[in-house]
DNA sequence: TAGTGGTCTAGACCACCAC
DNA sequence: TGGTGGTCTAGACCACTAT
């Protein structure tokens, strides 16, 4: 059996959290480690550049690999996509459209998307079901003028999320998560008390420098968006 | 000048960005790539590898690699560091012990953290601030049994988070968002009215199967997290 | 300037799996 | 069962930077 970059990647690792290398260690040079390991240069390589990928230890030429100080901690979560959140969570997943209206834009969406002003935009109200019960409420506005052919979909067959998808694959997007306090419409949807804490999340989309859409999604109270690392 | 891997990499996204392949098509192969760029298929192989990495394709043996009907998006974020986040927003940071309590750890506690009964547990409350104003209130556990030095600790001088990096610089950790609303205390602490809703970040940590800590991290009202993807 | 990591090459063998 | 990606090797040259 020869020796993989898996193994010599784990076994680096666990050098390091054994305390066999502790924060700061100067590491082995890659020619050392490969001899050490039996294997090539390029295999140890690729083991350090994933463990440096990671965070875990620090890369310099000539100063070569040190254990990091602080181990960086990134975390990483995937999109969440409410229809597949929600059968994760083994509940049947609705949709249902509320209402959708063309009009022009408002100031504070023009502000947002640096839209023009006489800007048509397509405004949808849609909730997300989990079973019987509200999960998401999704606030959505659509430039009609980089997204003509939105007039023209049925967004009751088709989640705006879903559609969009298809007609852009490739977006650039800034997403955001707050706390937001509910009013008297979104205590409704979502079957809350007005003015209970509701987790927030809300994402901007553009292409070549063009703001697609701008949504709002208000979760259910007592939502929580998790992961480990 | 030879052909890099970035080359290589940039090329290939771009084809997929401008259309040339849409969704759902099949790429030729590493072989067939190699030879129109002029390079070693290990070349190919990385460029491609790293595409597959950022949900751009899906690659199957056999089967080839596709570019992907809805390019997976994985976001992510640098876990904050309050003193960071601060300091980065143009405000001096500054941090106060309120009180420090060493106790028996309640039962929530417990069931949460999977502790023996009668343990004692280190519980820590601190504010911080940008520049005067309140930023953020964190209420934190620390298993004494798993890191009885913390004990000792004067966290007068330092943060809790500085300690524990310092102290235990590699962990699992699960870190959880959701909104809440402030209690009275919270409310006083943060300058806010009482059952304002407030962004809450929780996080637990672990070291070889033991509990470390638990901590609750409020931020002060109208904070919100954001990234772009 | 010398030591270290970064990358490319050409070839090889293998695991997987759609056909 | 054959085509594809996954990985390893041995060698090479180069870029960066600590000294």
């Amino acid at each position: 059996m020869r020796t993989d970059f898996r193994t010599v990647k784990e076994d680096l690792r666990k050098r390091m959290l054994d305390g066999v290398w502790p924060p700061g260690t100067l590491l082995p040079n890659e020619l050392d480690l490969a001899a050490e390991f039996g294997c090539a240069r390029a295999t140890v390589n690729r083991a350090m550049r994933e463990l440096a990928e990671e965070g875990l230890v620090e890369r310099k030429r000539k100063a070569g690999t040190r254990v990091r100080q602080a181990p960086l901690r990134r975390v990483q979560f995937e999109v969440p996509i409410v229809a597949k959140e929600v059968e994760a969570g083994g509940s049947a997943y609705r949709y249902a459209m509320v209402r959708r209206i063309k009009r022009r834009a408002p100031d504070w969406l023009r502000a947002r998307l640096q839209l023009a002003e006489g800007t048509q935009v397509l405004h949808l109200v849609a909730m997300h079901y989990a079973d019987a019960t509200p999960y998401q409420l999704e606030d959505r506005w659509i430039n009609l003028s980089a997204l003509p052919q939105a007039a023209e979909v049925d967004f009751d067959q088709m989640p705006p999320h879903d559609w969009l998808v298809s007609a852009v694959p490739f977006s650039e997007a800034e997403i955001g998560f707050s706390a937001t306090s509910a009013d008297e419409d979104t205590a409704e949807y979502l079957g809350c008390a007005k003015g209970t804490a509701l987790f927030l999340a809300e994402r901007t989309t553009w292409w070549e420098a063009q703001a697609l859409t701008y949504v709002r999604l208000t979760y259910r109270h007592g939502y929580r968006m998790s992961t480990r690392y």
